[in-house]
DNA sequence: CTGTTAGCGCCTTCAA
DNA sequence: TTGAAGGCGCTAACAG
């Protein structure tokens, strides 16, 4: 049978309202010394730890932290690939990236649980049940965050990961995709490249890191007076723009540069000997693609890191805010300073 | 201000143990139809939702899992490779797909929420405070764990994923690695390869699933007639071995296969003309590796779910099982039929 | 079929 | 500085 603050008192010759004012971690209750001591070695040697059922209800708040992970994918490989969807995968690593950044956050910052809601059908109101202080919710990238909609009076503080479009009150903490965007393009004007194809979907494609991302680049060139050009998403238009002079192509997304190195290859083009090739994410496997692909840093771990940390801050009472996380370029071997043609 | 089940029960003009009864989920108590159905109501119009501490006081469970995510590495970039480093990328993959796996399970099974511990100097004590009625271990298969050792006598069954070493009493859950291995053997016996390598670390590496893939390896050469060769773990040896005549190699994990790739075609050799190559793990960018990558797909994510199944079953009484799944070959463009030479 | 009663274990007044 | 009392919101047992 477990041990309850009862027995503890009566094995210290105290009553249970001294071993809770010892014990609750709050400091500011006024216990003689000597006393607080006796108490803590007895709850130790008796294995005392405190009910946290009680004590939630009690106390009315838990110190735990919801994670809504929409971005969890489905288990099942996709047979047609054999394995696992590229994407899936790309996604999964970075649902691995998120966890280690919100326990390595929890850690430091004495949270003493995540709650992770296994999604679904998720009715908003379960989040009212008293189990968390806070919510993250990690929203995701491809798809809308119907979610947050629905979150608006939440009766506990929100923080949402991996966007920048949410409602009012609740906090934000994304990439700053579009200064990556520009990290990598600003990469390939230092190599002396003037014309720079964007590959992907961009604006079009609806996805708003990709909008963000295209908006980088078209940004970064204008702000060095040359003119961008339109996003590309197509092998065969993309050696047509080789042909018609670019010579160097800034790729949406690592898996979108895999595909535009294909394309090249299979054309006889090099990388980068005749064209340089940059893309985003800096996927597990970038160090294959390409010969070693140069890229940018996605940094989805200290995203979740700062999520914690904001969500954290709000619950000791500060506004919800906005952070943009900066990525990295991670220089390979897919890039060279431009060749005279 | 939130609504308790007292103001439903007078709105709908009943007691509050009946809205209770109502609202329990459990189906077993006798209510009469009609005001079953005018408190579901009531109770939907109020917006009630039930106080999970309460409930959790007073029944004295929660139906929550716990997760200990030994696993989950820093979140750090490793500064010397420019990004994270590889192994810990392989490992994030590995951790989303174990979450997504966990949260499937969860959804399926009914279980409302998992309860991640953050880790770091977890007391195993902190297991017993009524925060989860059960608890799933995921075994960092790189180091030891330690944490399955103080959980022995834990007052709630535990399930222990990726390892198949626990101590009694608790269930365990692991990737069948041997079989796993004596798949991508069986695959390059049947293109008529008969002196194949094993490259990594295998039983020296003193990592318990490199073992089982290189006894796997030596049992189907062995059931094949042929001598299994000593493991080699080293770019200069596995060049020797090939000129001494080996056709093919499997690689202990995707990443060796990798390094292996690199010292192969450093000294010219073609795959799969020249040799055949088959990973282990089918690691996110195995698709890239070596022209594509033949492997070995590890299940983490259907590791688990079968985890949380085990857990759901032990709650509801079942004793502790071991469960082994069943890794599937993938076959890409790294092997071929062995060339007369 | 429904209501009354009595706590679950803890923390926080308030009085001593 | 300490202890006694009360109650957080819910559900299980029992009575009606």
């Amino acid at each position: 049978m477990k041990v309850r603050i009862k027995e503890v008192a009566v094995a210290a010759g105290v009553s249970a309202a001294t071993v809770s004012k010892v014990l609750s971690g709050r400091a500011d209750y006024p216990v003689h010394a000597r006393t607080a001591e006796r108490v803590r070695r007895v709850a130790r040697d008796l294995g005392y730890v405190p009910d946290i059922a009680a004590r939630h209800l009690r106390t009315r708040q838990t110190g735990q932290l919801g994670v809504v992970l929409e971005a969890v994918g489905p288990s099942e490989p996709d047979s047609l690939l054999g394995g696992l969807s590229v994407s899936h995968a790309v996604r999964r690593t970075f649902d691995g990236a998120i966890m280690a950044g919100l326990s390595e956050a929890a850690r430091e910052l004495d949270v003493p649980a995540l709650v992770v809601y296994p999604g679904g059908d998720l009715d908003v109101r379960s989040f009212l049940d008293g189990r968390v202080d806070g919510l993250l919710v990690s929203c995701d990238p491809l798809r809308g965050h119907a979610l947050l909609r629905g979150l608006t009076d939440a009766p506990v503080p929100i923080v949402a990961l991996w966007t920048q479009v949410a409602p009012a009150g609740i906090g934000v903490v994304d990439v700053d995709h579009a200064y990556g965007a520009g990290l990598a393009v600003r990469h390939l004007l230092e190599l002396r490249h003037r014309r720079i194809a964007f590959y992907g979907g961009g604006a079009g494609s609806g996805v708003e890191h990709f909008a963000q991302r295209e908006a980088g680049y078209r940004q970064a060139l204008e702000h060095a007076g040359l003119t961008p050009l339109p996003a590309i998403h197509d092998g065969g238009r993309l050696l047509q723009a080789v042909r018609d002079g670019v010579t160097a192509v800034f790729a949406e997304t690592d898996l979108g540069a895999a595909a535009a190195f294909h394309a090249l290859h299979g054309a006889g083009l090099r990388v980068p000997a005749d064209v340089s090739l940059v893309g985003f994410d800096d996927i597990q496997g970038a160090e294959y693609i390409a010969g070693g692909l140069t890229t940018v840093y996605h940094p989805a771990a200290e995203m979740a890191v700062a999520g914690v940390q904001s969500l954290v801050a709000r619950l000791e009472g500060e506004s919800p805010r906005t952070t943009l996380l900066p990525p990295r370029l991670i220089q390979r071997r897919s890039t060279a300073p431009v060749q005279g043609r």
